[in-house]
DNA sequence: ATCGCCTAATAGGCGAT
DNA sequence: ATCGCCTAATAGGCGAT
């Protein structure tokens, strides 16, 4: 008979002696995602959420979503919900229908897609990204990074890290991931995986936000970020978030930047995009020219 | 060579001219929904939504979803994004499953499922409803029921409804329904369809969130609602919503009675319910006394 | 390039009457 | 039973420097 922290510090030690587990599983479920679920339907997202609002136009541009923000300029339509909704969509009927071992286990917050097997609970967030946005780097909520679950108190708890400002050094705040490392459901260690799904658009018209690409970022596992090799020390990996001073501290975002990233592993980060062959994978710094804009 | 405008209307008029051709087709898609989407995953729902949180409990417990409103009483969390997700994935992955003619053409605004076929666009809401909250009403903002559809300017324009207070008869403000009653997709008219698909749950702890019963809600369409016999005016059907004074009138949302609802066609509520013998679907007015909760 | 200012839309718990 | 008071979490557009 054991409790279920000590299965938790078992399966959390077992792993911090095999990082490249972990590794090895990130990497192979982004294969999957890619090559089972993404690109098979990037077609549809595509059509979905380039095309169709277009040829709807009439049915909702007397009822638009209005312009929020500090400064709005007034020509984009908030494409949030119509990108996480056509993206959610299309990516969960391609898991069901790839897989039959995925279900969808509830926790009250986490990344917009959830859903696991029997190795990993996986939360994919979908990102949109404007032209006036840095389509290089991800804002990313305490609630979508897993942290080292370093401690228990009826429950994992996770170290904070600090946030450093790029020009003088200085600690800005201390970053509070909320997600455990790993979880255990019916006596399996599932792999918490953290992934970011970005849609990067344009805006040329009223209604007219044609996808630019795509990209599927992996966040590293937090026993590899915030424990470990603490990657989460990679220069310029991460900066500040987009919150103001009166968040509290353990709610403020930070932001993953692209380019570090990739410089870890080139698999973390992949833009997807259409060509006149279909839809292509590519890493980062596979072939850094081809998305030179 | 005919304008948009002209083939909304075109379709429109016709509709009009045989409502009874709406109330077939959401009547149609009810039981569709019922029999081969709802019924077959509502174990799985049930599972995810009731059971895996708690098997989860000690890696989402430190960090909670704080509660929220004005009087926090402190014993509930926030269970709204956890029966999203988990209803929501489960039903479109089974919509994926059941029909392959399904997509989801992207709308900035709606409810949190869509998806259409070639005969409609149909928006369904997931409504979550605690113990202290009222089963027997649903709360819908404007984007979530279509309107009269009346006008034409570049687009569909909806009339409002007055919504009166109970006791005195006065009007309080003026609803603003924001989705149209038909879409024209590809040259398809679709009849846009509005559900809502509520759970109910009891809480027996800190994330012991049990399920009580589901219940499907089919809003009738504006052609319905707010022209022709403008079932609107059903007594007791449209209540004021949640909002306070300073939202503004066009984005107030109303309450819609479930009972007063379900005695215009008692299809058109169904509670769902897990028994000794599986899951059942029935409507309100067949076997009031077996819900007399 | 960094970083944070700023707000629409969402939702339902729960109180007041 | 009616109805509205009230706030957490979400997100990214865009400005300031």
């Amino acid at each position: 008979m054991h409790s279920t922290s000590d299965q938790y510090f078992l399966s959390r030690e077992k792993l911090s002696n095999n990082l490249q587990q972990i590794i090895d599983t990130e990497r192979y479920y982004t294969q999957f995602l890619l090559d089972e679920i993404i690109l098979p339907v990037a077609e549809d997202i595509w059509s979905n959420f380039t095309l169709d609002p277009l040829k709807l136009l009439p049915f909702w541009r007397n009822y638009p979503p209005e312009q929020r923000g500090r400064g709005p300029i007034g020509t984009s339509v908030p494409w949030l919900e119509l990108g996480e909704k056509t993206i959610s969509s299309n990516i969960i009927k391609a898991l069901g229908s790839k897989r039959d071992n995925i279900t969808f286990p509830g926790l009250p917050t986490g990344g917009d897609i959830r859903f696991a097997d029997k190795q990993v609970y996986i939360h994919l967030d979908v990102k949109l990204t404007g032209p006036n946005d840095n389509a290089n780097e991800v804002v990313v909520p305490p609630n979508q990074v897993s942290g080292d679950g370093i401690n228990w108190n009826d429950g994992v708890l996770n170290s904070t890290w600090p946030v450093r400002r790029v020009k003088s050094g200085e600690i800005n705040y201390h970053f509070q991931p909320k997600l455990p490392p790993i979880y255990i459901l019916d006596d399996n260690t599932l792999i918490c995986l953290t992934y970011f799904f970005d849609a990067i658009y344009d805006v040329t018209g009223f209604g007219n936000h044609p996808i630019k690409y795509f990209e599927l970022v992996c966040v590293p596992n937090g026993l590899l970020m915030f424990d470990g090799p603490k990657l989460a020390n990679t220069p310029n990996l991460i900066i500040a978030g987009k919150d103001d001073k009166t968040t509290p501290d353990d709610a403020k975002r930070i932001r993953i930047r692209l380019e570090p990233l990739s410089k870890i592993n080139n698999w973390r980060a992949t833009k997807i995009k259409k060509t006149e062959n279909g839809w292509i994978a590519l890493h980062r710094n596979d072939n850094p020219e081809l998305f030179s804009s």
